[in-house]
DNA sequence: GTATGATAGACCGACGGTCGGTCTATCAAT
DNA sequence: ATTGATAGACCGACCGTCGGTCTATCATAC
């Protein structure tokens, strides 16, 4: 034998690779960023970037897992607390969905234009894949807990938490596009409140719990993105 | 002035490349479809194709346009038959779209290995988009009928439109993984059958219809793919 | 000192798209 | 009816970009 693999250091260099692709993407989609750009924004080369991705796809890949791992990391101690009851539980996750883009609000009305450019498709793609993914457990045992506490009415917590997480990504593409429409001045504040209002409306009558318990965004927060 | 456009003319010629396209994309996928395979499926040439289509991507663009237009042609006299009830004109929809696919199962079986390659990304999410702004107003005037017939509690129809289809979408692509996790033997049949039932069950609740009036598939559809 | 990880960068082939140019149908003026 | 101007239809060589490969080189741990 002879030299032997440090994963700390190889996990390193590799993440300096997805960080300078993360911001990349970030500022001009996935498409518009070729390999080369992140060789230059590292000063590394070619090599070195084939020694640690099998392709730019697999680049790709590991960004958005690197994001859905610090969205999980967020979200499943809110999950796991053994002091919330369901509903409190879907709250806090909405709430801090919330709080986290709030506190963001530049930066990504920065990447909007990338994000939903169309050849920004495939990170579409994969975000809503690996969401699906990762959340779907988390969704599930917070459903069963709400079984559990008598206060939803639904099916199996799995299938159930996977038609919720369809009307999430559902909600947060409708939310993208009026959004947009909104700035073109096609639309007013009142068909946004209108349109979200359904979403949250219909994730009520899912879990069959009462009514309004889940506003998928609060007042002050359409304000603060839509007026 | 000179050489006058005829318009019919333009249109067929323009369409031949259209249905060159198609059956590529449903061989090849849209990505692994090169512009020249196009050419050489017509005997054409590049400065022909570019005469027509602005990019590759336009014809993308009109070949999801032209397969959409052949499905409201099939929806939208279900939706304007006046001797209908909103609920029968939902179950007709249902019927229709699982009919279609069930009378070219073997083509549909052959092209979903192409589509729901990474790289084909871009289809599925146009697909997505023209569904959407198309459907919409149909699946609308459905959900006003149901409101004005009393057999439906839900609020603006524009709005639970909207939320209904990125349900159904969420539904079609949710049946499309289990087809595959189906094939491959990872998951059972009645997995299937719950999961969908959950779909179905969620689109009930949402318009505040009677349990189980909606059921995405027929049990005899069910047992043709999955079983 | 040698096996292996890490890096460099020349090179390749495919592909989308451009561009100068040809052919032909049509219309207006003669 | 002839002719010349114009514009649609079409051709295919060519270009730049880009993802990916391959060989060579260096550093380091054993």
């Amino acid at each position: 034998m002879a030299r032997t693999l440090d994963p700390a250091a190889h996990a390193l260099r590799r993440d300096e690779f997805i960080d300078a692709a993360q911001r990349l993407i970030q500022s001009r989609g996935y498409d518009q960023m070729s390999v080369q750009d992140v060789l230059d924004d590292l000063g590394a080369s070619k090599g070195a970037f084939y020694h640690y991705f099998d392709s730019k796809a697999d680049l790709l890949t590991a960004v958005v897992d690197q994001i859905i791992d610090g969205a999980i990391g967020v979200v499943a101690p809110m999950v796991a607390d053994p002091g919330l009851t369901a509903p409190e539980k879907f709250q806090r996750v909405f709430g801090g969905i919330a709080q986290f883009k709030n506190a963001r609000i530049e930066l990504l009305q920065g990447v909007i234009q990338a994000w939903i450019s169309d050849d920004n498709a495939i990170v579409r793609e994969k975000f809503r894949q690996v969401a699906v993914r990762r959340l779907s457990p988390l969704m599930a045992r917070i459903v069963e807990q709400g079984l559990a506490e008598g206060v939803y009415t639904a099916g199996p917590p799995g299938s159930v938490a996977r038609v919720l997480l369809s009307l999430m990504l559902g909600a947060n593409e409708a939310a993208t596009e009026l959004y947009v429409a909104r700035r073109a001045g096609t639309i007013t504040f009142e068909t946004v409140q209108q349109m979200l209002a359904a979403y949250g409306e219909a994730f009520d009558r899912i879990l069959g719990a009462s009514s309004g318990s889940y506003p998928i965004t609060d007042e002050a927060t359409l304000r603060l993105w839509f007026d």
